[in-house]
DNA sequence: GTGCACATGTAAACTGTTACATGATTGC
DNA sequence: GCAATCATGTAACAGTTTACATGTGCAC
């Protein structure tokens, strides 16, 4: 069982959907901690068909394409949750290219540096904008369920809550790199 | 050109090492914005060699392996000091198994969840501290060259300065999330 | 004598991305 | 006519990890 399993399991936990609603959802909801293409989800949907883990129906459509509209199983659920809280030991590989770039940053101009990192920092600004739109919308959600912590809007808030705090932290390490170049361009 | 090769010529600006030396830099002093094993870096420094970006001379030693010592060329150095201010445009893909998690925590036992949570936040608050003390260090070196912008110190000190700034933001989350469980648990 | 540090490589397996492939409908 | 959206898949490629392979010397 890999992770891409789990990730597609998590979403039909919350409703049931096709191969193409779900790189969709992918995409545009939680690209911030998970990323895949629909060339990696429709195998995996068949693989986690083949364990019943998941079940299909085809829904015909007129004017377009006939879709699988995948679901959910007992078992399914039951490992998912029996994994969420399992221990993560796993540390995922960090690979940042702009901390490589920082790291030797030393050796290049500092006007185009400043420029990198202005860039940067603009559109980890932008990133944190978009993610806090979403996250008074889904606080919102929350509340009419009573912030209830078995409603999915809890596991929603607590997750972009990390998208948020990373952005955040990344644009300000952002400026303060800015402020450090300058004041060594500036300085005695 | 690969990134993995950038990697290497940032650390062969610093020094000349052989590939045993440059495997274990890797894993001791930056692996918290890049990760590879041996079996990557060698092929690399091959590439690197056949396209003149590095050189190496073989020190026969007694009692130990022969070993290859590799230097930087004034093509790498050249290549390198235009690269570290080229815009960056490819983010690297996201992929973060505990707040995959946290994302559906909805589901799961909540005292199990804390147990996950305090055991992932004791994990980054260890981590946070080895890199403050590895951070002390670095400020001291960076302190003895004047805190030159154009020394090595300086590339050391912005980017561990990023490892710190994560570490902290995701261990605050860590404790964040099991209040919000424990206020679920008690609340209304 | 067992395991660890030094030292360098290759091969196989796995994961992930990009490209190929098909086909209908809607809007510009 | 041309691009975009819906809809599902396979194939090729690139990058990463794990395992295989070899050999010396030192400490316990």
């Amino acid at each position: 069982m890999k992770t891409l399993g789990y990730v597609l399991l998590e979403l039909l936990v919350r409703g049931s959907y096709s191969g193409y609603d779900l790189t969709q959802i992918l995409k545009q909801r939680i690209a911030y901690f998970w990323q895949a293409g629909h060339s990696q989800i429709y195998p995996e949907l068949a693989r986690l068909e083949a364990e019943n883990l998941v079940t299909f129906e085809v829904v015909a459509q007129e004017d377009r394409p006939d879709k699988k509209i995948y679901s959910i199983t007992e078992a399914g659920r039951a490992l998912l949750r029996e994994w969420v809280t399992t221990p993560t030991d796993s540390f995922p590989p960090k690979r940042d290219e702009l901390v490589l770039k920082a790291y030797c940053l030393w050796l290049g101009d500092p006007e185009r540096a400043i420029k990198l990192f202005e860039d940067q920092a603009q559109q980890h600004t932008k990133q944190l904008a978009d993610y806090r739109k979403a996250q008074a919308w889904i606080e919102q959600q929350w509340d009419q369920e009573g912030r209830r912590i078995d409603s999915q809007w809890f596991g929603s808030y607590i997750s972009l809550q990390r998208g948020i705090g990373n952005e955040r932290e990344y644009a300000d390490w952002c400026h303060w790199v800015i402020e450090q170049i300058k004041q060594g361009q500036t300085g005695p």
